[in-house]
DNA sequence: AGGCTTTTGGTACTTTAGTATGAACTCCAG
DNA sequence: CTGGAGTTCATACTAAAGTACCAAAAGCCT
């Protein structure tokens, strides 16, 4: 609201100075302007004057103006580094990740089940929801995944 | 961007106001006056013209004047170095090693057969080869070796 | 040429993985 | 206290993986 009303004033502002101007050249011309080669010192002033202008009305649109740039700097590391933000887009629940972190290390449905005390129709059917929500087709692919998006070492 | 097109917003709003200035003077001295009206014509051209030509030549200093900020995003890596030693170790053939990269890497038997142009067959003896000499008893726990042991990324 | 490994492929079979569906139970926020 | 999410487990099925055994062709070494 108030931003429009100073926009409001600045175009008021601007409108009232080149109606100065205008006026002015009109002045200038009425009074030297009854030569011929006048013409080009008028030409020029007018070219001169506008200019100015052109480069005061940018200046001051360009007032506070900031540039962000983002760089990535790639820093290597031995330890693993987990990409959590990775991992919370997955939005896994926590029994699901358990079973997949054993999934990553290799284990079999039978292994994974024995592990967590738990039977293999649910270990099949944690997996099923995994491979869904990880959007790929094989433990395999989710190993890949896993790996490649930095959720598991 | 939108800061951009804003910009450019106002610069029209400015340039239609100084147009519709230029068209009401016209009016006027078509009205009151008797003077050779291209002439006004030709001002509020040239006077457009370099108007714009301010706008970009302060547009042209201000690049580099502009306030910026760099945002380091730290991306962690490792980065992989195979132990020959331990691949060599294993005593694969080229096409084991060949759909060992493809197991690594998520595939099935069948994407392994299509992209080395081979019958699933073939493929599942390769497999079976390399599991023995692996010594694990899935192909899952292949990758986990094949990873641990730094044969491949 | 003969013996060796590698590569390819097949059949037949067992095991494991993965899907679909349903159901019971717990826990927690609205 | 009720509805939704999470966890657990079962059955029945299909698809894929893995094993065992065999065999032909190609390439290589002496």
């Amino acid at each position: 609201m108030t931003a429009q009303i100073k926009q409001l004033k600045h175009t008021a502002l601007y409108a009232l100075l080149m109606a100065l101007l205008i006026f002015a050249l009109k002045w200038i011309q009425w009074k030297y302007l009854i030569e011929d080669h006048s013409t080009e010192i008028y030409t020029g002033l007018i070219a001169l004057l506008f200019t100015a202008l052109g480069v005061w009305i940018a200046m001051q649109l360009a007032k506070g103006k900031v540039k962000t740039v983002v760089v990535e700097k790639e820093v290597f590391t031995t330890e693993f580094v987990q990409d959590e933000q990775a991992l919370a887009q997955l939005d896994l629940t926590n029994r699901e990740y358990e079973v997949l972190e054993l999934l990553v290390k290799g284990a079999s449905n039978a292994e994974i089940a024995d592990r967590l005390c738990l039977s293999i129709s649910t270990i099949k059917t944690h997996v099923s929801n995994l491979l869904v929500k990880m959007h790929v087709k094989s433990r395999t692919q989710a190993i890949e995944k896993a790996r490649r998006l930095k959720i598991l070492p």
